[in-house]
DNA sequence: AACCAGGACGTGA
DNA sequence: TCACGTCATGGT
């Protein structure tokens, strides 16, 4: 019925569970979910999801260590930190200076929230805190229903006709949704869909869309007619 | 050696 | 609104 939903089971079947967002401190790419995530591995979430913008993984896996070895993960460690300390220990995953400041900006907004789960709207507004790293963070910290959309998914989408090359975000983002919602009427699975699309398109991309010409070998059916 | 990675911001037109 | 430069380390 709904060739995103076809997307996603090829894409299972292809590459399994993906279990993301790994969790480096409790156990890196553990395959159970643990809802509701505790109160440190949203922040390791959130953290990681600054930390891994326009970066791999691997890198931000690196610096997530480095803080978890001097004990810093956390908020009022991070804050009291000297700066330069902060900024060496995330300096491999990149815009060290950028992101320390962005993570700052973010931990005085995380004070606020008392543990509750913020808006959408209220982290678009902290500095360094854009579409992909607020869905990020809502989608695999907070599980919220708030599908997140990137490089990856927007160059797939466009290479099967589903969109135009010039949709923006919140486009790409509602096709998904919509599309999704439409079969899964389920919410947890709704939610676990919304977390393992993602990680799969990220495993598809690096395969299939990160070298141009962009979808060469892709095996997934186009939307276009022929 | 060039190119890209699980982006966001600031600027000028 | 939008195209473009900038931020930076690390792997291929």
């Amino acid at each position: 019925m709904s060739k995103i939903y076809n997307m996603y089971k090829t894409l299972y079947q292809t590459y399994g569970a993906q279990g993301w967002w790994p969790i480096t401190v409790y156990g890196y790419h553990k395959l159970d979910y643990m809802f509701p995530r505790n109160k440190d591995e949203k922040f390791e979430v959130c953290l990681g999801s600054i930390l891994t913008q326009n970066t791999t993984f691997t890198s931000v896996v690196k610096s997530l260590n480095n803080l978890h070895v001097k004990n810093a993960l956390h908020v009022d460690r991070i804050e009291r930190m000297d700066i330069d300390e902060l900024k060496d220990a995330i300096r491999p995953s990149g815009y060290y200076n950028q992101k320390a400041e962005y993570i700052l900006e973010f931990i005085k907004f995380y004070k606020t929230l008392n543990g509750e789960t913020p808006t959408r709207e209220a982290l678009l507004h902290v500095k360094g805190i854009g579409e992909e790293t607020a869905d990020s963070m809502l989608l695999y910290g907070y599980n919220q229903l708030e599908f997140k959309v990137d490089a990856y998914t927007k160059r797939m989408l466009v290479h099967l006709g589903f969109v135009d090359e010039r949709a923006k975000y919140a486009e790409i983002k509602s096709l998904m949704q919509n599309s999704l919602k439409k079969c899964i009427k389920d919410e947890k699975e709704l939610l676990i869909t919304y977390q393992e699309f993602h990680a799969l398109i990220v495993e598809h991309g690096k395969k299939y869309y990160s070298k141009k010409p962009y979808g060469m070998g892709c095996f997934l059916p186009s939307h276009r007619v022929i």
